[in-house]
DNA sequence: CGGGGAATTGATTGAAATCAAGATAGGTGG
DNA sequence: CCACCTATCTTGATTTCAATCAATTCCCCG
């Protein structure tokens, strides 16, 4: 096993877990946002709880996109792959996202767990059905894809004119703005991600990562307890500097 | 003015073209696709068909999006800027494309018509109304959106991890992919932007951008007749060089 | 406690940016 | 209709930021 985790090492041979939408811990902040009790009925009615260990490949790019996923625990990094092994990392997914966009019926990107991760999976045809019954739930897609697109679109204006310690300093506010829209204080996040995890995230390689990082820390805004943990002390200075305010 | 262009200079002034949806040269490819006579009807009379000059400022970044747009005539750039002036075009948009995407009810990005215009625009309001009606209509946005989030995702990778004369040999590519979808043909591609706006939009300089492109040529892989045109010479060869396989 | 992958740090290289002139061409006015 | 004028594009010289190459060092896990 590529990992410590006790969970199973692929998807398709996943434990199946029966944890019915009702008790969900995501419920109102992901897809079912919203739904009356009656439609949430019919979403969990196609949906089967699955749990993937660490390291395990999720979704694979140009597979037959068969399955669509809500993240309700753990977290997730999605990838692309050119033909010599480049990587570019388009997003980490955590509970509440969406994951299973697809391009002529085949998966965009692949998606491997950062930690051990549980996750709701809906059957694409079922759920497609499901979207003309319950025009909420189509409407509540609509509004997750949109926000995405945004997102893809501020990832764009990094990839392609921040300089690194923007990079890095962007990534940290954007992680910490997740945290307290969840949680309710930003100050200390969690790194799942490995340092080139991070690089390949950003257009960057490990060893920039991570100069950057010390730079940081030298200055006194950032602490880094462990490595998969950092506290921001200066959130005003990391801003100004995500932004070239320097 | 700012071009030789003979249509209004702000999108407030622009005169309001009467264009039927039943004319539309772009119905079939765009958001009105597959709709019944009776819903493109609907769709039709919340519609507004405008034209804006070369150069006019369609959208801009922050601004409230109170109207999405259709794209039905010329081309256009969409950006987004940082506080010191440095730009990314995350998008060029062409007859059939979509524009308004919006987050917190504000613009997500500017948007700069590159030739003289014409657009088909929809008060957000009425369309949001219409697409509770009609979900068919939701259904195809739900598409459109999903196939651009797709495509954002490839633009990562290309800013993120690809070279030079990659970016170029796969943007060249994209854009013939594009006239050949419409036009059957791809080998001669229109270039109605600037070589500073393709610089922009591949995360490179102008000049860096004017230096591959002379290379392509060198190379006999391009023809450049003139620097609105451009002939594919060697598909083969651009495709090998878009993915870094050489 | 000991092994090994991950992270850090240092030295050097290199691809693209920047700085700096010219060449070209598209649009305007004579 | 042609010539000029100014944007844009191209080409060249130099610099720079981040990549690459190369050791250590640090922890995390067994």
């Amino acid at each position: 096993m590529r990992s410590g985790s006790h969970f199973a090492q692929t998807v398709s041979s996943s434990p199946l877990v029966n944890s019915p939408c009702e008790k969900c811990n995501v419920a109102g902040m992901s897809l079912c946002h919203a739904l009356s009790c009656d439609d949430l009925k019919k979403l969990s009615s196609i949906s089967t709880g699955i749990e993937v260990g660490k390291g395990v490949t999720i979704i694979n790019e140009m597979d037959p996109a068969d399955f669509l996923f809500n993240v309700t625990g753990g977290s997730i990094k999605l990838y692309k792959l050119l033909p010599d092994g480049r990587r570019q990392i388009t997003g980490f997914l955590f509970p509440g996202d969406f994951l299973g966009i697809a391009m002529n019926d085949c998966y965009a990107y692949s998606a491997e767990a950062l930690e051990d991760c549980k996750l709701c999976r809906f059957p694409r045809a079922k759920l497609e059905e499901l979207l003309k019954e319950i025009p909420d739930l189509e409407n509540r897609l609509l509004n997750m894809l949109s926000n995405e697109l945004v997102l893809a679109q501020d990832q764009m204006l990094l990839l392609g004119r921040k300089t690194a310690i923007e990079k890095v300093s962007s990534f940290l506010l954007s992680l910490s703005k997740r945290t307290k829209a969840k949680t309710g204080s930003g100050n200390v996040i969690s790194l799942p991600m490995g340092r080139s995890d991070i690089g390949d995230y950003l257009g960057l390689t490990t060893e920039t990562v991570s100069r950057t990082l010390t730079n940081l820390k030298k200055k006194g805004i950032v602490s880094i307890p462990t490595n998969g943990q950092l506290e921001i002390n200066d959130l005003e200075e990391l801003t100004d500097l995500a932004e070239g305010m320097d």
